[in-house]
DNA sequence: ATGATTGCAAATGTTTTGCATTTGC
DNA sequence: GCAAATGCAAAACATTTGCAATCAT
């Protein structure tokens, strides 16, 4: 762990190390893969571990651009992050509840770059977020 | 025009007709169609119409809520409104200059109906944007 | 030792809200 | 006339930034 930090370019830090960790962590589970910044800032609170906001931002930012973990807005009003294991995925999001499901279609990905090339750009970047009611909240409505 | 607010359930008032009627304007045009509602704003402003910010985004969201208009969130930090035209589309934004172009893709709208039934959800709606350097960009990098 | 990192508090930018005033019907 | 809509200024958010103190190497 402290040699993705390394790796990344980046000084091995107290903060960074909780944080990695934390996602790390949080890849394992399956319904809290996504955290926010201010999640993350309250649980290092309750674990006793303070870290300033600031610091916590920071560190997402510099995580983000090293490529170690992958920023969402699935909501408008605040972005989560999540831990990059490298395959690509998109998600599914329920409306209701906000459980979250990731996916994969191959068909879907190329039609996408097919989209892009159609219309002369050059695909950087995709977000695909399919909103829905899960099969729980589908029942008690 | 009046008629669509009404149809809407609003009543007939001067900001709500500015806006409305900027978004209708704005929808002709091929290079302007989604507004922040800083921009929209600014705009009434400038044609000596004030319109208090505030009330942009009161009216902003009444006009969502009856779909009269979309809202979407290209960027993380502003959201953009564009006229609802009835026909879906999805959107490829050049990360540079921040173009926007419109498509549809059959298949990829068939396959995300699939891959949100195969996880037992019932898609309500999706948010697909495609980051890419347009054919300007491309020639100017 | 020294440049990077942190924490705090203050600033920022967007969006929302309370409330007195004005407007549409 | 009365409820709904507006404008203003203040509040509420998430996020960023300046700067002095602290830490990693």
């Amino acid at each position: 762990m402290a040699d993705e930090l390394k790796q990344a370019g980046l000084k091995i830090t107290t903060p960074r190390i909780l944080i990695l960790e934390m996602l790390q962590n949080a890849a394992l589970e399956s319904n809290t893969e996504h955290l926010s910044a201010e999640e993350i800032y309250a649980r290092l609170r309750v674990s006793n571990k303070d870290v300033g906001i600031a610091t916590v931002y920071r560190v997402l930012t510099q995580f983000e651009q090293a490529g170690l973990i992958i920023k969402h807005n699935f909501e408008a009003n605040q972005a989560v992050y999540e831990l990059n294991e490298g395959e690509h995925h998109d998600h599914l999001c329920c409306v209701n509840c906000g459980a979250i499901v990731e996916f994969v279609d191959q068909k879907i990905e190329e039609r996408q770059k097919k989209a892009a090339v159609d219309h002369g750009y050059k695909l950087v970047d995709h977000s695909l977020v399919l909103y829905g009611l899960c099969p729980n909240c589908q029942e008690a409505a």
